[in-house]
DNA sequence: GTAAAATAGTTACCTGAGTAACTAATTGGG
DNA sequence: CCCAATTAGTTACTCAGGTAACTATTTTAC
């Protein structure tokens, strides 16, 4: 039972689609991990910056440093809440006016991405993914 | 359509079993990408670090780093071949005698990983990972 | 047979993510 | 009310991977 190989194929897809999400976003002077967070603020609106954490499922420390490198850009500024230590992140103008063009280079890579990929067996395998995902969550907090 | 949903489940697998593996091999002091080479050391037996990239998708520099990570750890060693670029790399006695523990350790964390997830789904699962990779790898070298 | 192209590995520097240890602010218990 | 515990975020350092530029060999082409 080669379970090593299941392994080993989730990495390499994973480094796979960085790298090819990377090539679109280059252009923008983007990278994967910044274009993730521009993704969630415009959804979103304004959030804390732990909130964004939880909601991308990364810890604190990346986090600054991906924010961090977007305020560096003016793409993102934060503004000080009720409670003096929360960082409330909100995209700025700049980003706004930019946004769709991004958004659109990557909506067209993704496609490029699943290309081939029924969506039938896209589900299937989201499915798959997301709850295996789920239970494996559990295993580590006992 | 949320593919990016997809992509996402994908990376947080990656890193979680990447966590967990790491869990695992903590006590001997060893790291995921040191664990994959040893594993595929024990397998083909001697290999050049061209080889070992390879088989592992992995490039060189990285390669070159675990490998020296591993020959200060004494687990592996490397003898010139007639062609003097080339660096043949293979597992010490050390490793050799270590190596089942590592392995049982390894084993039983991976079974752990995939409790609850019944064979057939587990190869619905990677027949379609497995697909998807193969037209990815197609995909980037157009 | 030698100069140019290709190949194996290394070095330097980058992104992405993690843990541990810290600061500053806030909440709770006595 | 005030001190202890908690929470938000940062800093320092680590692992895993990537690209670009380099050295040292080996092939290839002329």
């Amino acid at each position: 039972m080669a379970t090593h190989e299941l392994f080993h194929t989730i990495h390499q897809l994973s480094r796979e689609l960085t790298k090819l999400i990377n090539q679109t976003l280059q252009p923008f002077g983007l990278y994967s991990a910044q274009w993730a967070v521009l993704f969630v603020l415009k959804e979103e609106g304004s959030m804390s910056q732990s909130d964004l954490c939880e909601y991308l499922a990364v810890e604190a420390p990346p986090m600054t440093r991906t924010i961090q490198r977007l305020i560096k850009q003016d793409y993102v500024r934060y503004t000080q809440g009720a409670d003096k230590r929360v960082k409330m992140i909100h995209l700025t103008e700049k980003a706004e006016t930019a946004y769709p063009e991004w958004e659109q280079a990557v909506l067209s890579a993704n496609e490029k991405l699943l290309a081939g990929m029924p969506d039938e067996k896209r589900i299937v395998m989201q499915t798959l993914l997301a709850s295996w995902l789920g239970t494996l969550k559990g295993v580590s907090h006992e």
